[in-house]
DNA sequence: CAAAATTAAATGTTTATACATTAATTACAA
DNA sequence: TTGTAATTAATGTATAAACATTTAATTTTG
């Protein structure tokens, strides 16, 4: 469904507008469709990107203030974040010794066993994206950066 | 910024996930960059949508519902925002005579002014974004109209 | 027509978000 | 060194989001 029948709007003001709003309204959709897949595993979205983080450090620690750089969302509070994982036995937590203001954020084999089952269906997922053609994908990716970059 | 700056992940598994990621990112992004334009306005990007619609509608009433409709965010509460838009007295709020469970919502001048104060504003974001061009824009639209029709 | 189903909006409630503030530690500069 | 600034994480708090439930009105159906 094009964006104009999605929100049942027959015209934009300019593809500008038309653009941000189709933007705003994609992100939106996307995060639905990745909540309501994380939902019957007990995670939202926010605390399944930190697992996805933690999972990329490959067994290293990480700072919550690098996870917060890495997160989607800067404006979440990776502390109350791992707060949650952490209640959940999914991640461990020790004071680091190098910085002891900082706390080094490990992840636990339950929430890396975690991560592989729902990347399965994630993968599902992907798999229907990817009907779109890689090169499609591809400047997608690059009008996005664009986008951003235009806006100062 | 590309994609992988932005977030420090230096690769992803494939142009299917990075997408993905690329599109939560931009529309967080640009919700951002609106709540912020909005605050100093004393209203919220959601409360501003539902401003836009009663507008688009040019002095006709419509009901919450069709607003939720229109509303690129539709999980949110359509009642309350306009709840809040009363409380502000941007908007009127009547029983529909015809469907006494429907209720009229209507723009006030006062909500046009703040609309017509904000579109300013807006319109230099847009400027700034054209700079992409006509074209790529157009594109960015359709990309992502099919991208959303790709997932089922 | 009357009962059941559906629809529209409002409300209740739990959790999350957006910020500001605080507390502890470290870095830096006079 | 010693006081000041900066950094890191945690916490406080007001508001908003995500649903579920409720209330009232309308529509459908037996």
């Amino acid at each position: 469904m094009s964006i104009s029948d999605e929100i049942k709007q027959s015209s934009f003001k300019n593809e500008e507008t038309k653009a941000v709003i189709n933007l705003i309204f994609t992100g939106n959709f996307l995060v639905q469709r990745q909540q309501a897949f994380m939902k019957p595993f007990g995670i939202t979205m926010q605390q399944f990107n930190v697992l996805r983080i933690l999972q990329g450090q490959k067994g290293q620690a990480i700072s919550v203030l690098s996870i917060t750089e890495r997160m989607l969302d800067k404006m979440s509070n990776a502390s109350r974040l791992v707060d949650k994982l952490f209640a959940k036995k999914l991640v461990s937590r020790v004071q680091c010794k190098k910085d002891r203001r900082a706390v080094d954020v490990y992840i636990l084999p339950a929430g890396s066993a975690l991560i592989a089952q729902i990347e399965v269906h994630l993968d599902e997922f992907g798999k229907q994206i990817s009907q779109l053609g890689e090169e499609n994908l591809k400047q997608l990716n690059e009008l996005l950066d664009q986008f951003r970059e235009s806006i100062t």
